[in-house]
DNA sequence: ATTAGCACTATTCATTAATGAGTGCTAATA
DNA sequence: TATTAGCACTCATTAATGAATAGTGCTAAT
């Protein structure tokens, strides 16, 4: 039995560097050939398309390795090679980091939103349309985070004899309302000046700070006696007590039926269930926010079952002092992570830019 | 040349009515059985499932005559027949009124909200997702229509030197928010007073009625030369100018893809576009506003283009005083409409509970 | 007016055979 | 020793064929 030089995963091991470097670059012509074609890659095509010469008997033999180590799988006996997520991970890997965006893209999105005063959620709802019709894959577009959010301005509007409406402005420009019920009847002045104490309390202060704040203000002996600031402190943290699960806006759910990836039943069955308990996307798109750059989850690599034929591209967006929220796209694993990269990570700077037009610092 | 009595269109011009209502009826099984089936209906068939004895010879002559009086179709010689929207129209008219709720759907739908302060969003947003889940199919809701709520009370905050932000909260618990720009800095103190001659003036009125009636207190002298009204009133002037669209949320779309009639290829791409200028079907649900009860749109009736192969089963929803938007589902032409007639019906029903109680008249 | 009977038509399904893209192995070659 | 040409083999895809099937329309009998 013939022992061949693995590629790639042996590196030095053999010191051939020169033969694994060139497997390197078979694998990457293979996926993008899957990439754009979507058909198994043979022999025969990929040596036309490579650009170096190569006999079709030579690139079998790489190929049986790449199939070897995990990087290709054949669905028969006499068929192509197409990528396994591992390939695909190389793939993504070994790219150079920044390919130009083109400028048809630039322009599309360079009016995210130049309208003064425009809702946050107006532009993420644009931004998540744009980026739908620039992909044709499925978008998704998580809402500022309020527990990381800074307090712009809280008030308190009576509404009717039990019920207060709070209204929550917060620096990114977000308004958030809710309902709270209360037993007392409090008059509106009273109000004014619980809101103008919490106010000066609380500005620019985080929600996740005020939520402690508040707490500790109820433990400690200060306001105890204090009829106002005891009251102002108990309908505070009802007030701040918020606890949005998060949302999360999705278009172009639609575009991936169009995808001939998805085309077999099973898979579309799946995605049907990912985006309806959206927990799952949700979480990733959280855990995006953690740290800078685009974040790439390739198939198997995702926790949750339903999207292991998915891939998630997703960035975060910001506005001057925090991280708010991500924007992504699900797409199938075979997608063009070139021009989806650049083109997600290009969004979610403009929606940055966008929505630190608009905040308040 | 045999001349046949057409049945159901010439009524009464040949006098053998008898023979008539057998043609309704026969045309009443075809719907039905093909609802069921999703299959052409053939004569030998239908002379089983049908409930009175004839022979298939009979049948078949009676088919004849239905198919060229435009009730049926064949898509091919051989072929079963299918109905046409035409049929299909004539079966929901015909359609004894009211089929009983399943007990099952009673229970599913009696939660659309428990609880006490729920915003109108997240009810509709629920009651929309509750809809989809039964009847398995796309669904949508249009959010309160703001002309015609009325105000339960505005509010105006001072955000920043030249932002004023805008609360709005009308009698049926919706709360908007807005934020608009002035050239003067305004003092808080000064908002103030606006806030409470706009609420002393215009509470309990529709946004309609306001928007007219602020546009005449400008015109009239009476405020011409009073300072504070004449900021007042311009002021609320562009605080009224809340010119949205009108939102739609839309659940379910998925579903529509595991139907096997949009599996033909070109019907999804429709649907798809439907959904994607979201104007049609909205206008859809606006014009469903104007009168009571259940509307039902097929196929053909529709007059956007992209919604031919579609039915829409729509059904308005209000509080106590006023209609506010409507709900409805969007399927194949051969739905079981018995079926998704009376959930929506029942869907509206309770969905207009929920929100009067949540109301705050 | 209804029905049985029959000729006719078109789809669907399974079988078969031809085609072709692709592989793996071996031996020749640079 | 790495590369390549050549060849046998595999398996999916395609087209062609024919039988089975479900249906119709017409005519004649009831």
């Amino acid at each position: 039995m013939k022992i061949r030089v693995k590629g790639i995963e042996n590196q030095g091991a053999s010191g051939k560097t020169n033969s694994n470097e060139r497997s390197m670059e078979v694998l990457q012509s293979i996926v993008e050939n899957y990439i754009k074609n979507s058909e198994p890659v043979g022999s025969r095509t990929l040596s036309k398309t490579i650009g170096f010469k190569l006999s079709p008997a030579t690139i079998r033999n790489i190929m049986s390795d790449l199939a070897e180590s995990g990087y290709l799988i054949q669905t028969h006996t006499s068929a192509g090679r197409v990528p396994t997520d591992k390939a695909y991970r190389f793939y993504v890997d070994s790219l150079s980091k920044k390919p130009a965006i083109p400028e048809q893209i630039k322009q599309k999105l360079s009016p995210v939103s130049n309208v003064q005063g425009t809702p946050v959620e107006d532009i993420l709802s644009k931004a998540v349309h744009l980026l739908a019709e620039l992909t044709k894959f499925a978008c998704v577009v998580s809402t500022p985070k309020q527990s990381v959010s800074r307090l712009q301005r809280i008030e308190l509007i009576k509404i009717s004899e039990d019920r207060i409406l709070v209204i929550l402005v917060t620096k990114a420009g977000v308004v958030r309302d809710k309902i709270i019920f209360v037993k007392e009847n409090h008059s509106q002045e009273f109000l004014s000046s619980v809101t103008s104490f919490l106010n000066e309390e609380f500005k620019n202060h985080s929600m996740q700070e005020i939520r402690e704040g508040i707490h500790q203000s109820i433990v400690s002996d200060r306001h105890r006696y204090h009829d106002l600031l005891a009251h102002a402190v108990r309908l505070g943290k009802k007030a701040f007590e918020l606890n949005q699960p998060g949302e999360m806006f999705i278009e172009g759910q639609m575009n991936l039926l169009l995808d001939s990836h998805f085309h077999e039943q099973s898979s579309v069955k799946s995605l049907i269930d990912a985006f309806e308990q959206k927990t799952a996307i949700m979480k990733i798109l959280d855990e995006s926010m953690k740290n800078k750059g685009v974040h790439i989850h390739i198939g198997i690599e995702n926790d949750y079952e339903h999207l292991h034929k998915c891939s998630l591209i997703t960035a975060s967006y910001r506005n001057k002092q925090n991280v708010l929220g991500s924007i992504g796209v699900v797409g199938p694993t075979s997608m063009d992570y070139k021009r989806i990269i650049s083109t997600v990570e290009y969004t979610a700077k403009m929606l940055s830019k966008t929505i630190s037009e608009q905040s308040y610092d």
